[in-house]
DNA sequence: CTGTTAGCGCCTTCAT
DNA sequence: ATGAAGGCGCTAACAG
């Protein structure tokens, strides 16, 4: 590997001046710069990154940390992510956790590693005061919304989302109304279920929770819940569904049963998945490319800023409307 | 930042030996052992990445290049290469070419520079000579066949594929065939549309040019292949259908417009997207996540292996039959 | 078993 | 405009 040093020797200059024009600095005479660029060219010589960050203890790695990569929504934020990281010249390090709170403890440890600038969470599983303690290191933001004050965000209001969705079926004239999330207890899930009750309150019904699905996260599970309101005797009329794939999965196998959709069961989504378009879902967008975006912008700005100001974005969600409701 | 070298002075030792306990080396009395670590805990320290990568030249990164992440087919070769990475304590940076020759040149930089310890690519833009310049640097594994015999690869023979979903509609009696496929000239177009050609020649019939797309990527591109489909006077019988995406928006599409699915309509798809399975289209599956895993495999065993040899693994394609056919 | 020392390759202040 | 020299933080011979 040639180095900065053999390339000085063969100009005869110092490293100083190699590394002034190789970073183009001003104050190096014309002709010097000429001179050494042709060495630098002649031996076809490439700076070592790994000495650079060493040096400017900056690496111009993004961190991103989300429980799994296979996964529309994850993804999609992962686009918009690299869309802006690639106008800054910064790279993408992605950490699956599985959603294994261990696994997301490393990846933040990765950050006082300064393998590292900073950390753009899909999603989080650790507490806030653990987020606060290791954002001390580097910036850190969170594509959910989060507790803490001192950490950036960029979210769907999903208690937003779950709501705008119950008011439109029930100003479609809906009263019997379930819902079928993912993860029990997890921050969203806690917000929708809330949004789901209130809904209800609204018009003075009270839920109930023959019609009420958790932990359904794959189109398998989605075909489950189908099953199981085919065989209940009094069937709710509509249904909230976090995810898109899980309500196609939902529409396919309750058509299937010769359920009529919307006649018999509305099927609402509530994310942005392409498969919403293909089954008709009726969904509230959630605009998830977006959220990637707006994260690493908070980021690169919470990192070239003096000031160590942080912020709350909220996207605003979308109806579109489709056949399935 | 606590240093190793604060560390030594505090705990009175040199350098070397609590970089002994660092990581674990023997000759190490148990006493100091302990008394170095119990410093170490005390400062809450942790070493410093790039440090570590700089002096052992090495980074435990893995990069990879691919397209575009939000995509089916990579994020599910991502999802191999993760899982098999975490087992040897490997690290992702995912880098999106966005089909950008230049782009991707960028990336293979990265491998003289340093930034990562091998590079896995999902697809390729550069020549064959052109990698295998690069490949002197640091290890190199396609996702799809290459002429490089000095490159490890991992793939589907898309020419099998193909062939096999020609000689199943063959079989089922079909004559009439036309195809559907992504960019033009690629790679694995260019073998696609030769097993579309051998496929129809054995059966001694000519290819008709009004039954064959090309540049189908998105789900839009699907629509509008059913449109023309619709309008032609005459119509295939069956069309092979590189990816499921495309495959299901075209029987959307198609059945919207009256036209029976299979039976004025045989549609195959060749890869293992979900969508598949929701649309019920037959399909020849790649098992993509397979490829990654493999891929990982390979990188590894080439970086930890004395011998420098090279491996072309072949992953068998895998009939599902479903409604569409 | 432990310490000394010379790197790894580059950046950057301080002189000149 | 240029050079000398001291880091950045850690590893790994080599010498005891």
């Amino acid at each position: 590997m040639t180095t900065i040093r053999q390339i000085a020797k063969l100009a005869n200059v110092s490293v100083s001046t190699v590394s002034r024009v190789l970073n183009n600095h001003p104050y190096v005479n014309e002709q010097t710069r000429n001179d050494v660029q042709a060495i630098i060219d002649q031996l076809n010589y490439t700076p070592n990154s790994n000495a650079i960050h060493l040096s400017k203890g900056k690496t111009n790695v993004i961190g991103i940390s989300l429980p799994l990569v296979n996964n529309q929504y994850y993804s999609s934020i992962l686009e918009g992510i690299a869309k802006e990281a690639a106008k800054e010249n910064y790279h993408l390090m992605v950490c699956q956790t599985n959603n294994d709170k261990k696994k997301e403890e490393e990846i933040l440890q990765m950050l006082r590693n300064k393998k590292m600038d900073g950390l753009i969470m899909c999603s989080k599983l650790n507490e806030g005061s653990s987020l606060e303690m290791f954002s001390t290191y580097a910036p850190i933001v969170t594509c959910e919304a989060n507790d803490v004050p001192s950490i950036s965000s960029v979210y769907m209001n999903h208690y937003e989302t779950f709501r705008m969705s119950m008011d439109y079926l029930i100003q479609k004239g809906h009263t019997k109304i379930g819902y079928c999330i993912g993860r029990k207890n997890s921050f969203n899930s806690t917000h929708r279920k809330q949004a789901y009750i209130e809904g209800l309150h609204s018009i003075g019904v009270t839920p109930n929770t023959n019609w009420t699905f958790e932990e359904c996260l794959t189109i398998d599970d989605g075909k489950h819940v189908a099953q199981q309101l085919v065989q209940l005797d009094q069937r709710p009329t509509a249904l909230v569904v976090s995810c898109n794939h899980i309500a196609a999965s939902i529409r396919k196998e309750i058509e299937r049963n010769g359920i009529q959709v919307p006649e018999q069961l509305a099927i609402i989504g509530c994310d942005d998945q392409p498969i919403g378009d293909l089954f008709d879902i009726t969904t509230i967008s959630s605009q998830s490319e977006q959220l990637g975006k707006h994260a690493f912008r908070l980021f690169f700005k919470r990192l070239t800023t003096e000031q160590q100001l942080n912020e709350h974005i909220e996207v605003s969600p979308q109806l579109i409307e489709r056949t399935s409701t």
